[in-house]
DNA sequence: CGAAATTAGTTGAGTGTTCAACTACTGCGC
DNA sequence: GCGCAGTAGTTGAACACTCAACTAATTTCG
């Protein structure tokens, strides 16, 4: 190897670590909340919301894995829990045979329903009370640039 | 209950999106190119870390959890598995019956090295290569204000 | 058409994380 | 100095995620 490591400087690396810290703290945060208020990691409630909004809030599971930021694994572990708590089914897709549906129940609706001002005032609370208006439209910016140049990763 | 939640407008609802996709998306690269590159997930890389940057390499159990942001318990799981792989030995700390000192090895500390090039070469690309000097700085300023925030939560 | 490559989704084993319960020790308050 | 609240760390069980291997259906294209 004959190229030499670009290092962090200083800089970079308080940058680094104030973000790992950070992003961190937020996640795990929200998390232990929702599992607290909702019995349900922050994983799980993100895929009842991608199906909330859904048409007929049913959607083909890699869709579903695709818009809930899930690997197909995890979505199908994930959905498997789901389903056994009532709060998904899975129905056949017409036209594909090896497609798979995943519905949103009536229940897993109003617990959705139940667990989102809890979660949503989280969110305020963590993140963008802290932060002013300008802070939160350079965060957008930011993330939409990592996360555009991460997708073409 | 009431108080009205006070739901996320558009603006807010993308941003939350955004970053939630975009930390997701660069943690989870970054912990595959480790497990990948060096076998170890992220969290056992910055254990390493933290120990490598301490006076002789050692650090108690609990400041080593607070310093990389796990809890007491990850923390004792990851030790014992860092331990069984020879990167990591425990001591009996000489000042506190109860506590233990957690001290790198010669050969974590060559696999911490070894690891280290490629790490950093994917934080630069995934993180820093994207963004511009004023957004770094920015981002660094959110994540301080964020962290600080969340630690008196 | 028909074989090969691709895509959809699942599964199980292995690993990591959480939570609550537990032991052992320390240090405060009296 | 004694009792008791708090601190340090570990443990095991339940749960979640990853990876690779797998089945089955579909598409591509010679």
């Amino acid at each position: 190897m004959l190229v030499m490591t670009r290092w962090l400087d200083p800089d970079e690396q308080r940058t680094w670590r104030a973000f790992l810290t950070a992003s961190r703290a937020l996640m795990d945060t929200l998390d232990r909340e929702l599992q607290r208020d909702a019995g349900m990691p922050h994983a799980y409630y993100e895929i009842l919301v991608r199906l909330s909004e859904a048409p007929g809030r049913r959607l083909r599971m890699s869709e579903l894995a695709e818009s809930s930021g899930s690997s197909r694994s995890r979505l199908s572990h994930a959905v498997a829990r789901l389903e056994a708590a009532g709060w998904v089914r899975r129905e056949d897709c017409p036209t594909d045979r090896r497609g798979q549906i995943a519905h949103l129940t009536d229940d897993g609706f109003a617990k959705l329903a139940a667990a989102a001002p809890g979660h949503v005032e989280g969110v305020r609370r963590h993140l963008f009370d802290p932060l002013d208006a300008d802070q939160v439209a350079q965060l957008r910016r930011i993330s939409e640039v990592l996360a555009e140049r991460l997708r073409s990763a």
